[in-house]
DNA sequence: TATGAATGAGTCTTCATTCAT
DNA sequence: GATGAATGAAGACTCATTCAT
């Protein structure tokens, strides 16, 4: 899994001067990203203009001027947020089709993808949010149904489903234990979930 | 699986009148018991003192009172969250027990317990909690750990792990989306995890 | 002395419009003088957000916006005290000038200024304020090193230092009692201190 | 001059079990003491029933139990921190007499008593007050006072008030500054201040 | 267009004081 | 008599939002 490579999320702060002045797109687009990294350093409770203006090096007008109120500013961070798990989950749906499903090549891709902490706090961060105010629920569900969606290609339904939910838990232990879970312990749930099983009669 | 039948959790409200004054102990609970009501519904970063004080139907000077700082009063109240799911875990437990270990016994046990929104909520609040605040780590781990060492007793301690990674996805996927993994999906998963595996060389 | 005859401190608040709103300058300072009158009256310990913005005529919002922490504003209005000190302390210099140092003039000149009560006040306040708070004492050493310098160029350092003693006990004498000391009484003393004596191997 | 060795002044805390419940007294002076000591560490601003009962070691009401008022308590412990000083006060009367009144002897008096930081800052304390609250004028008065009948055996009343007057300065020099005046600058001062001098007719 | 000034509402917290026990 | 519980008032501080410029 490619990681936080092609994404130039929660990293930037000095950009060029483009970013100021003259240019609002760019300085809409700084402002949200830094709204999406206090979203996963804080969380959602704890942002505030103020916050996100210093972050972005932007004058605290500036929040407010592009967003009209504070949850508009959120939202825009997580859907940022959003965007980026998606990012990096085709990419790996890139590397899956090239093999064809294998549940070992599978595991290692979660593997890569857990080792990349930014993407992983994202998930969790956009999973709190989601926790805590229900309309918040489809971004946090981008991120499953595309999981599922990348599955179904070389699985049933049912078990796309289970398996992402899998991931879910592991995205959740990563983030919460100091290590995540090893490649080979992947691997095995992997394999276990993805064989053929007796019944296959589910839901 | 017991579900809340045997704790009055996060319900209560309506005490006879020895909850208020000079009822110390009384006004104690039902204060962190508000807290956690609230750490449930809205999350900890908007609980308030006077939320609070106006759930627990006491002055807003009690909850001041009571506890020094809101941090105390929040960790009180997710502490409480982690009794009520430490206690259902017991429950889980004992009833395992009885099935020795049976994996459909173990999947019908999660998913009467998933049917108990109630202990849901408390455990991925629990979650929020933890990812936003690395200090609180402890109390989410207590949710896994019990559930780690109450499989212990039935399959190897990683098999175990897997299973409670497992579980995890399952509470946070019964929270965001709207009806719970069916009970022949958890049944599979389980079956599927628990059942000797070839190789046992993991980690 | 010249007395604040030529500072309009500490007596303001009916400034025109102009201070207000859009003004951020004279705004800025109007609490600042709001704070440094109320420390004269008061003493720093008593002082307030309300009470500055009462008596700034500013709303309460404005004097939190200007400084930061209470703190910040005491210091600022101590330091208005401490730089009315030493502007009238510069007034006095230029008259001693003028007298050659002469002992009586100095005395007229101590007398004249322990006349003015709101400067007496300010000289106190910032001796309360150093007394209660170490990190405060070099404001207040600034009239105490301020009057040394003063005299400095009439006598020798040492005696000079004693003599800035005796003046801050005349000051603490003025405020405390009703009198503040005659004139005569002021000659004999500079007198006697500054006349030539006969061992002059002090410390 | 004595020093706080016959002072048992701001220092106690583990008295006998006699202090607590069923020594009224002994209660209520402990109080007192307390409310002394916090005076003189952080000024009369910052005086709180919790902090001296905290410091008196006695429960929150005991506070309010012997004063009616905070203000009383502040009162009686400022009461305390006169009585205080006009006892070392009196101890330094003892020692002039029968110095006969030599200034030498007095100057080595009051350095002696500069030493005792303690009582000291008990004096500044009292000062302060005063400043802010005219109506404790009569207790900062107190010590003034003394100095002045003390001085009066040996010198005349005019003199003796610019003696004190001085001392008073030496008091705020000494709380203010690092190190307080030299035994030879004291002496310096009180000599030429006692001489006889030609013009008698002040005041 | 863009922004800093402005402010009132609301936050946590401390506390004097009262009072039941 | 003594004390901990109790609470409303007030304090410092933060901030979303508005608005003049």
């Amino acid at each position: 899994m490619p990681g936080p490579s092609t994404t130039p999320s929660s990293t930037g702060s000095e950009q060029p001067a483009s970013r100021s002045r003259r240019d609002p797109q760019a300085r809409r687009r700084a402002i949200i990203q830094a709204a999406a990294d206090l979203l996963i350093e804080e969380g959602g409770g704890n942002i505030t203009h103020r916050r996100v203006a210093e972050r972005a090096e932007v004058p605290l007008g500036a929040t407010t001027y592009y967003f009209k109120t504070l949850d508009e500013l959120r939202e825009a961070g997580l859907e940022l947020l959003a965007d980026e798990v998606e990012e990096v989950l085709g990419d790996v749906r890139r590397e899956a089709a090239e093999a064809q499903g294998d549940p070992e090549v599978l595991a290692r891709l979660l593997h890569d993808y857990l080792a990349d902490r930014e993407s992983v706090r994202a998930d969790t961060a956009l999973y709190c949010a989601a926790i805590q105010r229900p309309e918040l629920r489809p971004l946090a569900m981008r991120w499953f149904d595309g999981m599922v969606e990348l599955l179904s290609d070389w699985t049933d339904p049912a078990t796309a489903r289970l398996v992402a939910t899998f991931a879910d838990g592991v995205s959740l232990h990563a983030t919460v234990h100091d290590e995540p879970l090893s490649l080979a312990d992947l691997t095995r749930v992997f394999t276990a979930l993805m064989r053929p099983h007796p019944a296959e009669e589910e839901k």
